[in-house]
DNA sequence: CCGAAATGGTGTACGGCGTACACCTTGGCC
DNA sequence: GGCCAAGGTGTACGCCGTACACCATTTCGG
């Protein structure tokens, strides 16, 4: 009742949320649970709250995604000044790829999205700014961000198959005699990629694609296309 | 009653729907109306049946979608054989982008679809066989392959803002003084954005960026890049 | 110091979603 | 004629996002 000091009323059991903290568990749950966990009744359970209390803090479900988005891209690790650019641009791609690994949720959050957020344009922007400490016209820097595309945020748009994801296919494993009749019918129907499986069978013999390589394959390829065309004196038009 | 002929009881009064049309049904309805419109009720009532009746059909939701990409990923128009690789290869993804642009829920469907199909690993499969084709290694044609990523599919993996999506922002236009104080600030904040703004804009008074020119510009990069490690005898180990 | 406003958490309710489960009708076949 | 599978129905459950009215606490200007 009396005003100040301590002692009297229990003034308030545990301070107030604020945006940062909802957009933090947000965060912390999708690692945790994935991403379709994160629902506005589970995160608000997750911060002993009412679901609709959350509303107080972000918009709507979308700018909740959107701010953990942006929360993590803020985060991405910035490579030392001063590198020639190629290696910059590289260094700013892999440490994207660093923070997205760490998130696994964040790739689909991404692809979903439809609007760029402050910490996404300011990755952009500082990328692009990595292209032109080299001297490249911004119309080749352009169409080099265009050619990264995705690569950008850390990930490449992988056309073969993702692993086979927790919760998928509780099924029994099929028996070996089963196996072998699939693969045969398989590369029966599917020549071309039986050739690649077993091409890289023979080459990497414990394990499925080196993702790390592909990505890396991937982002040098275009790296090198994209200087080449710079020491050319290319231009759109 | 009596059996055959014609004339007597009602029979059914609607021959009895098969997975077929429902897939066909769902691939009109979301060219129509977007993938967020295809719910299991909404297809069903467009059928003229209870949602349930969908289970007949098809095992789940996710099965649905499944068939739906499917169905138009095997329509993809295949280009002519005979073709120098390149070409083949270049062809069959842009051809791959026509279906595409007819559909624009594909992209998304894909993006979050988890198994691979049939169709979908009969297009994998020509698309290393253009490759292949032209005597590249399996060990190139897999890189190849990781490389184009999503571009198999037809589309790319943009990183810069896809327009704003129907629906979205129903606000009203800016003022031309906010508008140009908008465009102050974030040249402030984003230079090098800006700066890609502007060059685009000289070069293309007219609009934002030609994705076709993007997709194609990419493609191609990509495929010299491809060609040049082939004649130069590239292996991955 | 008081009262008003702002801030933030609550409770209830609605419409939509996917789908489990039991049921019933119909058609074809022995 | 009787049976059985295929296909459509009805009901119900537990999720989801969120609109809206309400209440408690803090903050702050007069």
């Amino acid at each position: 009742m009396t005003p100040a000091v301590a002692g009297g009323a229990p003034a308030r059991t545990t301070p107030p949320l604020n945006r940062a903290q909802v957009l933090a568990a947000g965060v912390a749950l999708a690692d945790r649970e994935g991403l379709a966990a994160v629902s506005m009744r589970h995160l608000s359970a997750e911060l002993g709250v009412v679901p609709m209390a959350l509303y107080k803090h972000v918009a709507d479900k979308h700018d909740l995604v959107a701010g953990m988005i942006d929360l993590v891209v803020a985060g991405y690790a910035v490579p030392p000044p001063g590198l020639e650019w190629r290696e910059g641009v590289r260094r700013h791609v892999l440490a994207a790829r660093d923070a997205l690994l760490e998130h696994p949720w964040l790739r689909p959050a991404i692809e979903a999205a439809t609007q760029r957020t402050p910490a996404v344009l300011a990755h952009m922007d500082t990328v692009a700014g990595a292209f032109a400490a080299g001297g490249l016209s911004y119309d080749l820097v352009h169409h080099g961000m265009h050619a990264l595309g995705h690569r950008i945020w850390g990930f490449s748009p992988e056309a073969f198959s993702n692993p086979p994801a927790p919760g998928t296919l509780p099924l029994p494993a099929p028996s070996a005699a089963e196996q072998h009749a699939m693969m045969a019918a398989v590369a029966q129907q599917y020549p071309h990629i039986a050739a690649i499986a077993i091409d890289t069978a023979t080459r990497h013999p414990l394990g499925a694609c080196d993702d790390q390589f592909e990505f890396e394959f991937t982002l040098d390829l275009l790296l090198e296309a994209v200087a080449r065309l710079h020491v050319t004196g290319w231009s759109s038009r």
